[in-house]
DNA sequence: CATATAATTGAACGTTCGTTTTAAACGAAC
DNA sequence: GTTCGTTTAAAACGAACGTTCAATTATATG
């Protein structure tokens, strides 16, 4: 039953390692609360990835390629719907945000692990994470940026940079810690309604987009190195 | 030399843990590393902070503790020069953003360790941290939600309860890794410069505040489970 | 069935971790 | 100058970590 429990095996060690990695962070998630999570022997994560640092890359591979491509095909699709009319904001919104909130509505408590994972590995000091990212984020970073030049030419380059950085952070930030929202918000807001959480996301967000610079002066009371 | 060394070492120690941990995470640093930055013995720790878990409480409780009082303090200022009207949105979320951002703006590169410590403290994922922050987050929390409701009483409790969420996120996105924003966006925005990242979530932000609900339908091609 | 290859296992490696222990050095008080 | 509480220092503790390796089992091929 080798062939069988090939791929078995090699998927019940990324499942846990991702759940542990979005629970604990790379550095706080050990391989043997992994391999016990996936029943398997320890020294079978170094049969299949190699190293830790190996495991964590396949980890992440396995889910940040998919996205990145959906990213790029929900994008050229709603481009191709609008008939070389410059997208309005609300669809480049739902462009970036639907494809990784969409994971986090998989069957039932399921999937819920690759969200936390995706809002911790984006505020994860680990330099050799980052690197396995930089290249697919950048790529999504500039199609986003290029469609938002598109539809709102008005506003400067740099704003529309800054905020999607804006809209990244707060993404990150739902996803990082959903138990955490609940709590503090005493149940008013339910991470796990990923469709809401949409609805809410580009409300608020088509709206900051919108907005000219007022180019305002530093506050009087706020001293800048 | 004992009574001046006193508050230096403690001092000393507290510094170097503030960067071990905005640059590593709670896991990540070592108090190994963390006594050779400060230049003292290992015991050391142990004698002023008893544990990991203490040193990594008094660096926040440094930190935190004014930073809420601050933020208390901007907050009802500005309700004081309102003289009872209520506040626009733009001064609310300047008393949301000046304190943080404060920080990061100290005697240039000196305190920049905070801003990524406080960056990090919110995404991170070790129980204890949260635990230690609870109290002090939801103190401010609700200060502002109120002002926020006083100021926009049209806007459903829950939206405006979910779009602090997203002010936090993208601040916290901002603090934790400056030099990633910078890379990304090939200098364009530039993280140090806090008087220009006010001054962009202020107007990105104050946009998103003032947005009215579109209470759309979940997207036709997102399945909630 | 025999054999080569792939997959899995248990045990151990050396290192580093947080923590504790023990003792020495210090300043102040009598 | 002795004593006492406080502070620093060195060394070691046990545990857990990532990793390796040799041996064993399973699978596929002839």
């Amino acid at each position: 039953m080798a062939k069988r429990t090939e791929a078995c095996r090699r998927t019940k060690i990324l499942d846990a390692a991702e759940n542990a990695f979005a629970d604990c962070g790379f550095n706080g998630a050990s391989l043997r609360d992994i391999v016990e999570g996936a029943g398997v022997n320890l020294a079978t994560v170094y049969y299949y990835f190699g190293s830790k640092n190996g495991l964590m890359e396949a980890v992440l591979k396995r889910r940040f390629g998919p996205l990145r491509q959906e990213h790029l095909d929900v994008l050229r699709q709603f481009e191709r719907e609008a008939k070389g009319r410059p997208l309005p904001v609300e669809k480049i919104l739902e462009a970036m945000l639907l494809p990784p909130l969409r994971l986090a509505s998989a069957p039932a408590g399921k999937r819920q692990a690759v969200t936390r994972l995706m809002g911790r590995i984006l505020t994860e000091p680990d330099e050799q994470t980052q690197e396995i990212l930089r290249g697919q984020r950048s790529e999504v970073r500039a199609a986003f940026l290029k469609a938002l030049q598109t539809s709102l030419p008005k506003v400067p380059l740099a704003d529309l940079q800054w905020r999607i950085e804006f809209v990244w952070g707060a993404l990150a930030f739902i996803l990082c810690n959903p138990r955490k929202i609940e709590l503090e918000t005493h149940g008013a807001c339910n991470p796990a309604d990923a469709g809401k959480v949409l609805a809410e996301m580009i409300d608020f967000f088509s709206a900051g987009f919108s907005a000219t610079a007022s180019h305002r002066k530093p506050q009087p009371n706020f001293s800048i190195t």
